[in-house]
DNA sequence: GTTGCAGATGCAATAGATTTGCATTAAGTT
DNA sequence: AACTTAATGCAAATCTATTGCATCTGCAAC
């Protein structure tokens, strides 16, 4: 990690009203990093290599959450994952994912959109902001 | 719940290779008069009326599941809903489910599907079996 | 560079949803 | 009616996430 990423990470989170600390710094580097979202698991374990707690961590990702930098989302396997919010997207607009029901691989998807026909039926139901597709992936088929 | 209903459950359960208890059949009576799937803890404080036991209707909701009766899923608040598997459909190939993320409310979409574009994109992912929406309904917008 | 303090952390205890062990009961068969 | 084995009740255990509280530290002000 350079030094500039740290020291980028560190404004974004004091931006955020947060104060810079290395278990929020070292949270925050590893989901640039990553090309999906992150369990709590995920980043408490890799955060434990450097002593930290797993509390600490889950809080890191919370009030992180809370703050408006990261996005925090359940796909359907009852556990919360967390994604840094890019820097066009909205925070409450995220992109839709994809879930394999047989190897649990998520892929973050760009742009899925539902046909004329559904996008009519959903403006009854309400507005919709966010897609889930479950299914098996290729590796799984 | 009419007469027949009962035993027509009944012989459902039967077939699907379990006993006929009452607990499942109250289970399974309730689920079909049901428009959208139910929660455990809705289905167990049903059953509490009659003395069933939680640990019984939590049972009998995954005994039933894994018998191919009902279908299980969790659409992103972390519990789990039951509901019936239509005649016509497949076991793991549901229908769409729609979240209100503010109330909670769930409903049972019909005939939801990807435009062209987004279909040719899912292929590559994978083979879709299931869409979820969330969003805000009408009542929360 | 030192100080002060609100915010952050560690550790253990707790919460909420679901599952499981085990002795007892009862569905369905003979 | 008796028998065999699945189902149930109750409590304890899991699993993931959250919280209380004493202690520590980032960082803004001297
Ligand atoms: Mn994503
Ligand atoms: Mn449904
Ligand atoms: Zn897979
Ligand atoms: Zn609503």
């Amino acid at each position: 990690m350079s030094e500039s990423a740290v020291e980028q990470s560190k404004l974004l989170i004091r931006e955020a009203g947060l104060r810079a600390t290395p278990a929020r710094v070292a949270t925050l580097n590893l989901l640039q990093k990553s090309s999906s979202p992150l369990t709590h698991a995920e980043v408490a374990e890799h955060l434990s290599k450097t002593g930290v707690d797993k509390a600490t961590a889950f809080r890191a990702l919370n009030d992180m959450t809370e703050a408006g930098l990261l996005r925090r989302t359940e796909l359907g396997d009852r556990v919360w994952r967390f994604e840094l919010i890019g820097e066009g997207e909205h925070e409450h607009l995220g992109h839709p994912h994809f879930v394999c029901v047989d190897c649990g691989q998520v892929s973050c998807l760009g742009d899925i959109k539902l046909n004329q026909r559904s996008l009519s039926t959903s403006t009854q139901i309400g507005r919709i902001t966010e897609i889930l597709l479950r299914g098996q992936c290729v590796e799984c088929l």
